[in-house]
DNA sequence: GTCCTTTATGCCGAAATGGCATAAAGCGCC
DNA sequence: GGCGCTTTATGCCATTTCGGCATAAAGGAC
């Protein structure tokens, strides 16, 4: 079926005449007549009566009419999105990103962002550790959150945004000091039975490295990709939890202090990556803006946690 | 735009290459290529990435996907229609008719018509006198019901399916005997104040001739395009009433008797018009047939009037 | 480096489209 | 009954569009 021939039914429908749709549509009469009759013959049926010279629409003309309005209005539609999507605000991003990511950051950006990018549809999918490299690389999503150091020096492959640093911190059960004045260098951590993200997570390479480095080897006695499970542990006095100042701390039975190497805190970069191969859009890169944003918020509430241990330490 | 360049940019889509839609839609692969570019072209953006050689989907074409295979699937149904409706089984049915009729008889055709016709659209337009003639004559609806005497004789527009008869009664309040045994010749009427239909009321016409015939002129004291208002007032005992037996009269307060003239009943065909330069449909034809069988079956009735007046008389 | 898959472009023949001219069919008016 | 007008359908033709073939170009896999 072509639309245009869908176009002068309607049109002939309407104005009683072909002569007059031809006027209206600024094609020929005899063109027009064509069209009817090609209409005509590809759909099997009459259309019109031919009373005389005179045109009449049939029954069935009048059924098809307003199925042929409702088509033509949602191909003129289709159109019409076209153009708003040719104004670059409008579309769909995909994000892979923990769920402490999505938590603590994205739920907070999402409100504001909706309401200046109406017209994007933001898709979230939980992903930890690397999933979301290879999500990146299969196209499935446009944006990908992780740490700095979960991509390789050497791969060129993903652009990559820093939204903020993230620390590494200890959280234990509140009892004798946990490290002095809120930082634990990292061998001191030695004695302690300790509670780890799985080897998936950019952070648990991070910390690994760090002992290394501090030429001792972490007493891990249990691993997760809960890290809120983890908190519970360490709560219970199962050990101390290691986990990154990007996770959302809502538990004020635990005393947390910054984990350090040679008296610096350990940081790494937390970005918001992405296929370098695919052009960059408008409300991609906001969106990358409102997230660091609001990391940066947040930051004041990562040394907040010191004055809360004050009372206690 | 061109719902084929649409179906090749959803084929392209699903199925990831251009090739692989050729294949699919039995069109050379570089003729499709042109019909993407001619779409991207038409609607001013981008629907694909080229990504080397390949193509890739962008946040605009994933936008639009949906919209167009929406498109596609409504001019799908379009086509669909229009098969049913080839069938012939399908289509508007415009039918003019009194308001009396319409609750006599349609409203109970209607029912058992739609079971049997689900693709028909029966609209029914309320017309009394000879509205119905000129809206047949304009083509705004392919049946008008009335009686026979409203098309004149040498009248040869309109193709003319009889539903049986009609006859003329009188309704008075139950007192002294109006007419005897259910029958009153016209001539009797004489001495009562009459209550009848407006002239545009082919009955009204008939009963106008049948009062010439007798030689008489009937002291009509109040006309109305509304029976039950006649009715009404005749139960009143503000006259006695002319009405068709096609009336539904639910009053048990008025006596009812046939009038004759020289002993016979007067009669009129009810009849269902058409316009004879119109092809007829299977399903007018047959919403004919199902009004004839209502109407007969209906006639019974008028003759049940006349044992519920046994007891008064 | 070679082979394979894929897309984009040049070129060309076939098909489709629309315009012009005009015959045919009614209708209204005189 | 003839004329003028409006309208549709058809013949003919020029132009445009479309799709197929050939092929260059771009990556990816081995």
């Amino acid at each position: 079926m072509e639309l245009r021939h869908t176009r002068t039914f309607v049109t002939v429908a309407e104005l009683g005449t072909i002569s007059k749709a031809a006027l209206h549509l600024r094609i020929a009469q005899p063109a027009l007549s064509r069209q009817i009759a090609d209409l005509e013959r590809e759909l099997g049926l009459r259309l019109f009566d031919r009373v005389g010279r005179r045109l009449r629409l049939t029954g069935e003309g009048e059924q098809l009419l307003n199925d042929c309005r409702i088509l033509l209005n949602y191909a003129s539609a289709v159109g019409d999105r076209a153009q708003l999507l040719r104004h670059g605000d409008t579309g769909v991003l995909k994000v892979a990103a923990s769920p402490q990511f999505i938590e603590a950051t994205i739920s907070n950006v999402l409100p504001r962002y909706t309401r200046n990018y109406p017209n994007v549809q933001v898709k979230l999918f939980e992903a930890v550790g690397l999933e979301n490299l290879a999500m990146l690389e299969r196209g499935e999503v446009h944006l990908g959150q992780n740490l700095s150091h979960a991509v390789e020096p050497n791969d060129h492959r993903f652009a990559s945004y820093p939204l903020g640093p993230v620390e590494l911190l200890a959280a234990g059960h509140p009892g004798p000091n946990l490290g002095q004045r809120g930082k634990i260098e990292i061998s001191s951590l030695a004695p302690y039975p300790l509670l780890a993200l799985d080897a998936v997570f950019s952070v648990r390479r991070t910390f690994d490295a760090a002992c290394r480095l501090a030429g001792f080897k972490p007493n891990v006695i249990f691993e997760s990709r809960a890290p809120n499970l983890l908190l519970a542990l360490a709560s219970a006095r199962h050990g101390v939890a290691i986990i990154p100042s990007s996770l959302q701390i809502h538990r004020r039975d635990l005393q947390i202090v910054r984990v350090t190497y040679r008296g610096r805190p350990i940081r790494e970069m937390l970005t918001v990556l992405s296929d370098k191969r695919r052009p960059s859009t408008r409300y991609a890169e906001a969106f990358c803006e409102m997230c660091a944003e609001q990391v940066r918020k947040a930051l004041p509430g990562t040394r907040s946690f010191e004055s809360r241990r004050g009372r206690t330490g």
